[in-house]
DNA sequence: GCCCTTTTGCGACAGTCCGATACAATTTTC
DNA sequence: GAAAATTGTATCGGACTGTCGCAAAAGGGC
């Protein structure tokens, strides 16, 4: 972290937004205090975050959906807050591929430790910082498109991808040439633990390749590792 | 992850160590022991150790010392056994950096999920720039592409490997004109030792040598040393 | 050179892993 | 709430890899 880390705290509930974002303050870090998803959104317009602590139960934009937005689109750590610890494992785990979650009503200092956690995990990736999200990156003769969540083809035609394909493509494009197994796949898309025979990643590759590759029976950007996983063998470039 | 983790289980009470160390490795992962921090720094200073379980409560060097230095030297995975449950010791684990924790007494199989699941993430973090795997190296006719995974022939064309191939080549083409005997090339590209008549490699070497010889038959590329093992004859270079 | 032992090459086979299709369950859309 | 799209599961055929076995080659002693 080059300076002081920067937190969002988003809950629609004054009386826990106000004293969570003093407590914090006062443990050093930057505060910053979003009373719905509109207004977080326009916060992150103008500032970097380093990480946005949610709850998820908000009335408008769903807490949920904005968490799917900024693990996708930016992938920015959340931490959510959260009624019930049975929701919590269902939606940290299943849905929306939140960090960590922290079960109302929490204690601050048990919150604080895994915000620590979280900021230390999420430091060593690298991150688009901009709300705006609007990161294209180019690999093979495709435009990925972070923001727009579509893969532009050469000839400017946007491919729509589904959610999942969406998901399966970023974990790849930021980790190019690194061997993933599908244990690791399927934590990176669906944060799930994978079952004794699962082959849902399978799937997912072969359709992704379909749309992809240019021979998908002699896949030249997502290859197979027998035994191994899966790698994104394409190089990745910045795309303007 | 070349192949099986490598997990290094320190704990000061062998009732523990041991029986904890036999259940991982019946599980498929290789494990070490040690009774204190002394002992570990020791085996850590001679093998390639994936990750750490740490006892947090040991005489001698604190634990929790030991656990903070693994972590910032090292940037190693670590997951701490601690008696009590107490935020304290949660907070004061998370903070020491550790990747996770289990409360003794714990259920194996939920630490070994915690193996897992900290494994695959700390594999999956995406690289900053690792060295040689965006290489290209030329050899004979051929220029071998770590990243991509292929060997592309004088025509453009790209051979492609399977993956026993790809780590046999692997192993190889960084290690020219050495004798490899039949144990270092199994170690190398599988990480297991040998069986007592394993001609496993043998059966890749005739493979990989019908793929890349001009004449097989009298192979100028991997070239056999009776009673010593193979060479990488070739010489190599790297190309752009 | 000849014979014997040791070592290596490689075709054949079986177990496991993977690709693709079909289909069922789930979610999203209208 | 029904239709459509998306996503997970089952299954079959094909590819990859280790083991086996036998033939060929290499080395050593004579």
């Amino acid at each position: 972290m080059d300076a002081t880390p920067h937190i969002l705290v988003i809950d629609d509930q004054r009386d826990i937004r106000e004293p969570l974002g003093r407590y914090l303050e006062k443990q050093g870090l930057r505060v910053s205090l979003a009373a719905g998803a509109a207004e977080a959104r326009e916060l992150m317009r103008r500032q970097a975050i380093d990480l946005v602590i949610l709850d998820v139960m908000m009335p408008g934009e769903d807490g949920l959906s904005l968490c799917r937005h900024l693990r996708e689109s930016a992938n920015m750590p959340v931490i959510l807050l959260t009624a019930m610890a049975e929701d919590a494992d269902r939606i940290v785990g299943l849905e929306v591929g939140a960090d960590d979650y922290v079960v109302k009503p929490f204690n601050p200092r048990e919150l604080l430790a895994r915000v620590k956690a979280v900021l230390r995990r999420a430091t060593s990736l690298p991150r688009s910082r901009e709300a705006g999200a609007d990161d294209r990156l180019a690999f093979d003769r495709w435009v990925f498109d972070l923001g727009r969540r579509e893969v532009v083809g050469a000839d400017g035609i946007a491919l729509p991808l589904s959610a999942a394909e969406f998901r399966l493509l970023s974990a790849f494009v930021q980790r190019p040439r690194m061997v993933l197994s599908r244990d690791q796949l399927l934590d990176l898309t669906s944060g799930r633990d994978a079952q004794p025979f699962d082959r849902a990643i399978d799937n997912q590759i072969s359709r992704l390749r379909k749309k992809l590759e240019t021979d998908p029976k002699n896949p030249a950007i997502v290859k197979t590792v027998w035994g191994g996983g899966y790698v994104f063998a394409a190089d990745v470039r910045p795309a303007p």
